[in-house]
DNA sequence: GATTCACATAATAATAAGTATCAAAAAGAA
DNA sequence: TTCTTTTTGATACTTATTATTATGTGAATC
């Protein structure tokens, strides 16, 4: 957790950006839940609770900030509100994500699985991929052994 | 064009609703602007030229009724705005985008490319797909001309 | 034809996510 | 220290979307 929290401050001075205390704190909260998908106001109200003068403006900026650098990613599943979802080290691509719409639950998919699709589509379509967002909509498993 | 409208007639009447003025005009739009991807505010916008007492209320009820039918498909392209994109006739799934970083053109790809992703989907994570989204972002082929 | 009644609409108020502003504080540089 | 830049917290603001409510409409019943 530590060496992460270097890393990602090396990051930040890197774009000659200082790893404030309340930037600290934020890393902190997403690095403590990291397989969750806060929104903003998750995060406020997670940081808050270690650091409760940080202000919600500096939240977003915050998120913002790690946004452009790459140290999370900025998603929507449809709900309205935006979610940050940390970076794997090192991966070159972002995750997947499996939704459920019985009760909610957002899995993830390490995997990247999407090599042969991109190549199709860098060729066929002339595209150049830096990025992509796939999520799939349906029945989590466990909602399959509810029924 | 009158045929499709005839058949989105069907589908509301199939779920008791009618196809008044206000949603055959929204409908309309659609169907007229079907390579783009518009806003609610963008439709409300095209509505307003042909049928000028139209209220913004109605247009978000009526892209909300089409998307719980299935005849448009609600999508964010992380810009802070839904958009409204009529799904194919008879398509099984939704389709894919390629969003371009330098200049917002917003392309399509019809095909599905995701079968083998989805069956290793389904299988090793035990997840029963209803939906995707899936949206590539990159250099459009225009983009990649120009430099 | 007049009367219900359920649904749909327009206008507008309310909500909530996110952004802009700005003065104060903190952190460096000199 | 003093000067300068960056960052912050509080808060005002913007904007997309939803809720409310009174009004309208058209089929069904009397
Ligand atoms: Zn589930
Ligand atoms: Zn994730
Ligand atoms: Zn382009
Ligand atoms: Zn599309």
């Amino acid at each position: 957790m530590e060496s992460r929290i270097d890393r990602i401050k090396k990051q930040l001075s890197g774009a000659s950006y200082k790893l404030t205390p309340q930037r600290e704190a934020t890393v902190r909260v997403l690095l403590e839940n990291e397989e969750d998908h806060l929104s903003a106001e998750d995060v406020f109200l997670l940081v808050r609770e270690k650091s409760p003068d940080i202000g919600l403006a500096t939240v977003y900026r915050t998120l913002e900030l790690l946004n452009e650098l790459n140290v999370v990613d900025k998603i929507q599943f449809g709900d309205g509100v935006s979610r940050y979802d940390l970076r794997q080290e090192g991966a070159a691509h972002f995750h997947h994500h499996l939704v459920c719409i019985e009760c909610g639950a957002v899995d993830e998919i390490q995997e990247d699985l999407l090599e042969d699709v991109e190549a199709i589509v860098e060729k066929k379509w002339n595209f150049r991929i830096k990025d992509h967002r796939l999520t799939f909509h349906g029945i989590c498993y466990r909602c399959q052994e509810d029924k």
